[in-house]
DNA sequence: CTATAACCGAGACGGTACGTCAGGTCTTCGC
DNA sequence: GCGAAGACCTGACGTACCGTCTCGGTTATAG
């Protein structure tokens, strides 16, 4: 009965302190230099370790990275719980820009953009990236549904473009500003919509 | 009786020759590669031109492609007008849809991809883009404005965005369907707005 | 009918300095270290030089090191004319056990080794190494044949074998010292042979 | 005085199945490559072996292979006795001849190869390789000198490489043949002397 | 009958060099 | 004098072995 001794028997354990050194040289690279300028020989090189060690844990220096964020960053978004979705929204999407926009962030967009050529990491990515991003807003979405304060006819996949989608667009093209105010505008009028009322002026 | 002259096999070629050479190659390499994966010197190959004469007329490879791209191809998206701008919007953003998922039109994917690392090449793209975005988009928009169909307190920029924006990242991050169905659930949304109104069920 | 000119039209010539540089990056590292241990890397690093442009024109290290020694060493052994064939033979091999054995000549026995792996490059030192070494032996023997010094029923490959491959053999397993009278008393064994004559004690 | 018992006092003895199956997978990978191309890891990997156990009993690959060939393959070369020294040289270098020629012996001309750049293993190699070719040619020589067919004045080792030299020669450079009737020109002439007696025609 | 200690397999590790590829610059010569 | 042809330097690629180093586990002998 001591299956959970023997798990990983044979061979010498890999190095948690050449994982580490990894990880950490990544981001420490990704800071100054963009995604496609960091080499996997400059990682190797900062962290003191063969390039071959890489190799033998990553696929490509898209997974490495990744892997590299999603360990080391809590994406801290906030999940407010305000009694408003409107205002649970307003204030997730701008805790999400203000992240997004970040020195660290601003990682994200180059991961959009490198997984246009790998399909490997694309789906990689989308796992990691949606349920996270489903887990945070669901609740918003369900307490508004709840409250009668949303209208209960709309795809939740929907509902999440919609407010994400602009402010991706925007961060990627870069044709309009991404801040605090824009946040505000979006929700404003995803919520109340583009059609005029007749009690509008 | 000048062709004669022209096309002696081993004649010089004519400089309006070699780039219609250059950019054929481009969009022909494009058909079956990835941005990423055609590279100048198959342009050149194909093209039956040196190095240094691409390198002369364009700054980079994503220049050439976007220029390749903008002479060759007319992007061909409807500018309905059909009365209603829900609707104008509508078979605009599927009309859109069908050519951003089209063999040619996906390229527009890497380009937004390829300028997160390439300064100078987004803001020749964003140019280009957005010039025939707005122009598109705008008629639709005021015609609606005009008409009272609209709310007339909207940022163009930002009707621009949420219209685009759940397309274009859906296109990038590929976690959702686009096709027609997406379209008209996605304008309905805008439209109508995410709150409930006291006359809906 | 203009040959000459036309050889090489197109295109950048090759560079005569890379060329230089390359060679003399490689016999100056050869006068340090063993054949083995001259990497392609230091070759070029030392010449200035990109790896690919040492590639493109030597197929492998053991070739690029062929041509170097053969282009910038002249092996500088005589072929004297003393009258006898005896005597011109000694000379000969003391001359080239000198070459052989200096800083320089060291690297002949590391090409033979080098060629037990390389079969290509065996073809390419048999070529070079033998027909130089006919010409200057050959003249020696048919002289000595034809003033009846030596047997004229000899095959001149096996002549050749029976001078240089005893001093060969210990310069290649080093058992036996390879010198002036080490040479002397080959030739006088090869001379007489081993066979005991009546007229001897 | 059993040494063999008390030696080493602790510990588990060295298995002599894992040397069993080092020694033959070294031998087996080399009927198929160079020794070159050879290495360590698959060695240990098609004895079933962990590398370091290699490195610890042998010091490089070179040792490894000789060992494997030293206790393995008994070099079978005739030392016949038919009353004539010349037969009798003629008849061993035969042997010689064939048994450097075939699969087995074949690796020798790697072993000379190997040793100009490992001169730790050239040492060992020329003790084994010297002894054991002394003592076969030793008797020959000495019973020649004795029945007065063979002068007496000569030098062992000169001896020696008069005879072997030009075959060795041969088989390393590969210029030219290597079989009996070689060996029966090469002993004739080095008996008979290249030198024109009044006698000959 | 343990305890010790060297042994062993497996294989991860930091390195070095490999041979290839594309980038972007330059040089020559033909038209 | 433009432009094709292509050689050049640079730098990163991903791979192959090197020789060293842990691991967990296995024998023998010493105590």
């Amino acid at each position: 009965m001591n299956d959970a001794k023997c798990c990983t028997c044979k061979g010498r354990p890999r190095s948690a302190q050449s994982e580490a050194a990894i990880l950490d040289a990544t981001l420490q690279l990704l800071e100054d230099k963009l995604l496609r300028h960091v080499t996997i020989e400059a990682i190797a090189q900062k962290a003191g370790v063969g390039k071959a060690t890489i190799y033998k844990w990553w696929p490509s220096k898209a997974a490495l990275t990744l892997d590299a964020f999603l360990t080391r960053t809590q994406m801290q978004v906030a999940a407010p719980d305000t009694g408003s979705a409107k205002v649970d929204f307003t204030e997730q999407l701008k805790s999400l820009i203000r992240f997004y926009t970040s020195k660290t962030g601003r990682v994200f967009c180059q991961f959009i953009a490198e997984f246009q050529i790998d399909l490997e990491f694309a789906d990689m990515f989308r796992t990691c990236f949606i349920t996270s991003r489903r887990n945070a807003v669901g609740v918003i979405l369900s307490r508004g549904v709840e409250r009668g304060e949303i209208r209960c006819d709309l795809d939740k996949d929907l509902v999440l473009d919609l407010i994400y989608g602009p402010m991706v667009y925007r961060l990627l093209v870069g044709h309009a500003p991404v801040n605090d105010t824009a946040a505000e505008h979006m929700i404003e009028a995803i919520f109340e919509g583009m059609r005029k009322r007749p009690d509008q002026v």
